[in-house]
DNA sequence: GTCGAAACTGACGATATAGTCGAAAATGAC
DNA sequence: GTCATTTTCGACTATATCGTCAGTTTCGAC
């Protein structure tokens, strides 16, 4: 009856190097991709624990050994795709001169990264959507929030005036919520290849937009040399 | 075997004006209210239709009279609950000279729809995030692409070149898809009057690169007079 | 090789939800 | 009032999914 650990297993999935331990890890990874797969294909309700079983070509029994029940699995699938994207953002925003090319790159990194992953943006969208309801899966808002710090951090490094958290804060939505938002949109009507030419378009004017934003929320923004 | 209505009732929910035709009326009505919270509260998938009855305080035969399945339901609530959004849309932006004034009402009125109405938010972003499915609900896209119509009717008649529809489309999934996208991650950190005071500083910048972008599509921009 | 531990299995009981259907209640026509 | 029609009801069956657990296989230590 003790609390114990929250989860059954280590969070990377990542355990010692023995015959059982890289069995172990192959077949999480096995029941992760499947979950990925099929939540991105039937969304996170419709997605079954046999779905995923039968998919990842393991027992029924097996998902309960790694994960104790779908909403263990979905957090840690929304875990790994964020931090995926959060990576690419890191990467592809390490060394920007200015505020504008680092707000054109950020963009950049996510598009890069959503046009060559559709199943990761459906799940990133629905995993937002889970979030407007009150009663949502637990471990879907830390890894948002982490992402989104992530965004912050970046655009707090780049300017040389202490910003305010909240400014930083609804920042870091309108981006996020910009891109995925029109992303999704855009799937309606277009076809995938279409969505990334034209976004192209927007992009900058948004870009644009932001910067002059953020110049007007910073205090002295007058005294700053362009 | 003939195909029939697919739909078991008219689809406004007006019939004649007998006392059978009001208590149907007043019953859907219920229905239709109940479901709009309980899919608010529990998502597009967790409500059930014991949910909704219970809610609505009717029998469980009494939802299969009035819907085919949860399914219907669903796809009458978004055309509801969106051409309300376009009514209010089209109310706001009735005269407004020229296009930025349009886009800022346009947004203007998102917000102000939005923000007195959560729920009607949780559903249009629910609804949202079933489009993203390959195996998503019917009867959710139409309600959606006509809301979108709206959008691009308004900014046509405001404009006063032709403007390429694929251009206008894009514009519209812009708008659209910019403020629920804002909105929604919004709420992970801040309460709700906050998010509306914080999205009004970045209206103008959004309004901004959205009229930015209108003149850059446009062909012969460069001639027209301010 | 033997033995214990770790990982996996699939059948099982429990539960929840869907959709049906005959009966009951409300209404309309007369 | 009677009787037909419309609307509502809730018990029922069928089904799908969950989470468990006793047993099996794979592996590590020796």
């Amino acid at each position: 009856m003790i609390a114990a650990d929250t989860s059954k297993d280590n969070d990377s999935g990542n355990k010692k190097q023995t015959r059982h331990g890289r069995r172990f890890d192959r077949t999480r990874a096995k029941l992760l991709k499947a979950g990925r797969t099929v939540v991105a294909e039937k969304g996170l309700d419709r997605a079954t624990v046999d779905d995923i079983t039968v998919r990842a070509d393991v027992g029924r029994g097996t998902f309960y050994y790694h994960f104790n029940d779908m909403g263990e699995l979905i957090g840690d699938l929304m875990k790994e795709v964020l931090s995926e994207l959060a990576g690419q953002i890191q990467d592809r925003c390490q060394v920007q001169p200015d505020l504008v090319s680092l707000l054109d790159a950020m963009i950049g990194a996510h598009i890069e990264f959503f046009s060559k992953r559709w199943e990761d943006f459906v799940l990133f969208y629905q995993g937002r959507a889970d979030l407007t309801l009150v009663d949502g899966y637990d471990g879907i808002e830390t890894p948002f929030v982490d992402y989104l710090k992530v965004i912050e951090g970046l655009i707090d490094s780049a300017i040389s005036q202490p910003i305010p958290r909240p400014v930083l804060r609804r920042l870091a939505c309108a981006i996020a919520g910009f891109i995925s938002g029109y992303y999704s949109f855009a799937v309606i009507t277009s076809s995938q290849e279409d969505v990334d030419k034209t976004f192209m378009s927007l992009r900058s004017a948004f870009v644009a937009s932001l910067a002059r934003f953020i110049s007007e929320a910073l205090p002295d923004t007058r005294t700053e040399r362009h």
